[in-house]
DNA sequence: GATATTTATTTTAATATTGAAATATTCAAT
DNA sequence: ATTGAATATTTCAATATTAAAATAAATATC
C-alpha cells in the first residue's frame, strides 16, 4: 500500500534525481570542453595541425593495416563527406595515402605515409603529455573509478538508443 | 635509496598511468560526443532547433536578469562572433530580446521574451527527460560518484591551466 | 580636459561540418 | 547474364564556428 505522502514523496525524489542528471550531462560536457579546447589549442600552437587531422591520424596508427573512409567516419562519429575532406588534406601533405583494395573497387584502405607515422610520433608523445597533465588532479584510483562509471554509462546509453530505435521502428 | 629495479618499474608504472589517462580522455569524449549527438537530433527533429540555440536560451533561462553578449560567450565557451550570430537568429524569432542597459552604451543584457520563455518551457521538459534517460545506466549513487569525480577533474584542469599560464608569462 | 588604453560588440573572411544527392561498385535473386 | 537493392565514396550546398580586424564606448593617466 502506497500513501499520497509516498507518492509525493517519490515524485519530489524523481524530480530532483531530474535535477542531478541534468547537472551531471552539463559537467560532462564542461569537462570534456575544457580538455577538447586546451589539447584543439595546443595542436595548433605547437604544431600547426587540426584536431581533426590528429584524431584521424591517431586512428590510422591504431590500425596498421589501414581503415576504409567508412570505418574512419563511424570511429570518429563524423560524416563521411567530412571524412573525404580530412584525408584529401592529409593526402596532399603526404601523410596518408590510400590504397586500393584488390576485392572491393568501391572501398579502399587509408594508411599512414611512413613520413606521416613520424610526424604523429612526434606529436602524440606530446598530446599524451598534455593529457596527463590535464588528469593529474585525478589520481590513479579515482582515474579507474572515474573510466568505470563512463563505461557503465555508454553502455546505458547504447541500451537506450537500441530500445528507442526499436521503439520507433515496430 | 632507490634502486635500478624501482625505477624502471617506477618508468613502467608511469608509462601505463599514461596510457590510463589516455583511454580515458578517449572515454570521455566519446560519451560525451554520444549524449550531445542524441540530443542534437532530437532537438532537430522534434523542435527544428539548433543545439546551440537551445544552450544559449538555457543560459537566459537560468538568469532572468539577462546576460551580455561576454558573459554568454564565457559560459558557453563559444567565441563572442559565434553569440552575435545565434543571438541575432533568436532575436529575429523573437525568442530573445536586446535591453540597452542604462550605464553602458557598449553593452546590453539579452533575455528572454515571453514567447522565448514560453517556447524553452516546452523544449526544456523534453530535453530534461532525454538527458534521464540517457543517463538511466547509472544508479543516483553512480552519479553521484560520477558528478564528484568530474568536480574534481575540473579543478585540476583549471589549476593546472593556471600554472601553465604563469610558466608561460613569467 | 586630451589622449591612450582597455573593454564590448560586430563584421568579415576563412575553415569546418553536416546532410543530401550523385556516382560507382558489389551482391543477391532470378 | 540482368535487374534491383545495398554499400562506399564523393560532391555540393547550406550552416556553424572561429580568429582577426573594425567600431564604438568607457576608463585611466597625464
Amino acid at each position: 500500500m502506497t500513501s499520497i505522502a509516498e507518492l509525493q514523496d517519490q515524485e519530489l525524489r524523481a524530480h530532483a534525481d531530474h535535477h542531478a542528471s541534468l547537472r551531471l550531462w552539463l559537467r560532462l560536457l564542461s569537462c570534456t570542453t575544457l580538455v577538447e579546447e586546451t589539447i584543439r589549442q595546443k595542436l595548433r600552437e605547437q604544431f600547426d595541425i587540426t584536431l581533426s587531422r590528429f584524431d584521424l591520424m591517431a586512428q590510422l596508427e591504431r590500425h596498421r593495416e589501414g581503415l576504409t573512409m567508412g570505418e574512419l567516419s563511424r570511429r570518429m562519429m563524423v560524416s563521411g563527406g567530412n571524412i573525404t575532406v580530412i584525408v584529401d588534406q592529409l593526402e596532399k601533405e603526404q601523410l596518408v595515402q590510400r590504397r586500393v583494395a584488390a576485392t572491393d573497387r568501391r572501398s579502399y584502405r587509408v594508411m599512414l605515409t611512413a613520413s606521416g607515422r613520424k610526424s604523429f610520433a612526434r606529436m602524440a608523445a606530446a598530446h599524451e603529455g598534455w593529457v596527463v597533465d590535464l588528469f593529474n588532479g585525478l589520481d590513479a584510483q579515482e582515474q579507474e573509478q572515474l573510466s568505470h562509471l563512463l563505461g557503465h554509462l555508454k553502455t546505458g546509453i547504447h541500451r537506450q538508443n537500441a530500445t528507442l530505435t526499436a521503439k520507433e521502428t515496430p
